[in-house]
Formats: structure tokens, sequence, C-alpha cells
DNA sequence: TCTTGACCTTCCAGTAGGTGGAAGCCCTAT
DNA sequence: ATAGGGCTTCCACCTACTGGAAGGTCAAGA
């Protein structure tokens, strides 16, 4: 099965199929011309690697999982784990983005928004103090995670 | 004022700030020795920064409100709009985190997650329909916002 | 048979926002 | 004189891809 074939019915770009042969989490077979040569296994890693993805594993918790995918031995305990773990961060995330949330909003709302320069939202940025960075993460939210 | 000093007293990491003029947000004056020689605005700015940072706001962003801090005529209508809009992204951000948290849950809470291979965690990753695929937000959760 | 166009290949660079580390000045204190 | 800490630049690395260039391959149509 040729490359474009896999990404239309695995439903990832044939871009990210080659990056994911680059890291290793598939080892599909080559014809002479140097086409990459998918078997219907490789196709299932590979929808199975999308919807891994598209529930926010990590690449790595994808590896771990993909291993336990192929592990007909596995134990539902060894998955179950990773799940709650990548659901803690995404838990833990949340409550972050609430407390920004929250703080955005009040600053928004306290702002009239008009063509006077004077606006709680700079004071707030402006401030020395600390009083409303207690309230927030103290990681960056920029973070990748 | 060395970078040092700056650093500590801006709570950003040496390295920061220099990435923080490399992109030009911030212009320091040099010493005859190289150094980097901060007037006390360098170093409000870039409290200001990490401010602006830790609430989320992308680079792009901070350049805006920057300029918006030291102009005098501003409106805060204009602040108001950039944090507005900032407040969406976020508010959008928690909502696909809530879907993929409630997709989660589910799916740990059905996995006994004892020595059995039998697991609903994997069922899921493993399923060619798209039943459960509909709940969730079409974009990559991993990427950059 | 030639050409066109779709499909495939590799490789390099860029994304956001830094962080880590190496090699090498500079400055001060002992 | 030397030890140390602070400063400098530069390059690489992180996540998970994505875009694009340059070029090989293949099947269909004139």
């Amino acid at each position: 099965m040729n490359i474009g074939n896999v990404s239309e019915q695995s439903g990832l770009p044939a871009k990210t199929i080659r990056y994911y042969e680059d890291i290793g989490l598939v080892q599909p077979s080559r014809r002479e011309n140097g086409y990459r040569d998918f078997a219907v296994q490789d196709l299932h890693k590979l929808a199975f690697l999308g919807r891994a993805r598209s529930l926010g594993f990590s690449i790595d918790d994808c590896r771990t999982l993909l291993s336990l995918y192929e592990d007909r031995e596995r134990s539902s305990a060894d998955v179950k784990a990773i799940a709650q773990s990548h659901l803690a961060r995404v838990d833990q995330k949340i409550e972050e983005l609430q407390a920004l949330s929250a703080t955005l909003r009040d600053l928004v709302v306290r702002c009239h928004g008009d063509d006077r320069p004077d606006c709680p939202i700079m004071d707030d940025l402006t401030r020395s103090d600390v009083r409303r960075r207690e309230n927030i993460p103290l990681e960056q939210p920029s973070e990748h995670w």
C-alpha cells in the first residue's frame, strides 16, 4: 500500500506518517523503486496512533501504548496507568486555564474599552506587587505538556 | 544594571532576557566590555513582559501590549481587544480539554486495571469506527496556542 | 513515443518560547 | 597569580509536526 492510500485511510497526513517512520513508530518495507510499502498492520498501527494522539497522548505515551497494543499478554493496569496520568495532566491544565480565565475575565470586565488610555488591564500588567500573581499557576502557561 | 541583577529583580531567567533582546523586545545598551547595561525602564519592561507571559499572552501579543504600554495616548479599547481575544482562546481551550477529560475519565473508569489484557481504553483506541471521535475537537490537542 | 500530471522520494528550515551547555572573556578578591 | 563567579556568543535541543524545494517514478492520453 502506498503512503497516499494509507494517509487517506488512516486520516493522517503523509508528512506525519513519514515523520512517524522517522521516529520509529512504524517500519514499512520498501519497494524496488524506493516507495514505502505499508502492510495492513501498519495501517492499523497508524490509525491507532491517530486516535491516541487525538486523545492528547504524547508521542512517548503513544510509543508505550503501541507496545501494549501489540502485546497480547499486557495487563490492562499498564494501559490504565498511562491514561490516568494523562487524565491528571489534562485536569491540571484545565484548572490552570480556569484560573487564568477568571483573572482575564475580571480584567476585561473592568476595562471600559474606550478611547481613554486608563486601563485596569494595563494597570495590572504594570503593577509591581504580587497580589494577583499568587492566584496563578507557577508554571508558564505556554509550556509544552 | 547587569543582566544578573535584572534577572533577579524581574524574576526572568537571564537566558530569557537575552532571548527577549534577540527578538527585539528590549534594547539594552552595552558597556565597553560588552556587558549589557539595562536601564530602569528596561527592568520595568521586562517585569511587564513577565506578567503578561504569566497571563498566557503570546510573545506577539506582548509586543503589541508593550507598544501600548509605552503609548500614553493609547485607547483602552485596544488593550481590551487583545485581552478579550486571548480570553476567548483560553476559554475555547478549556472547553476542548474538558471534552477530552470526560472521554478519558470514562475510559479510565471503565477499565478494571488488573492483570488481564482486555481493556476498554485499548478497545477504544483500536476501534475503527468514528463514534467517539465525533465528540472531540477537530484540532490536535498538542498544537501550540 | 512523448508528455503531462499525480505521486513518491529526501532534505532542509521553520513553528513557540525558550533551555542547556560549551568555549572563552572580564572582574574582583585573595 | 589564580580562583571564582559573572558575563559573552553560538549551537543544539525540546514537541510534533508542516512547508517547500529538487528531483525520481508511474500511468494515461495524444
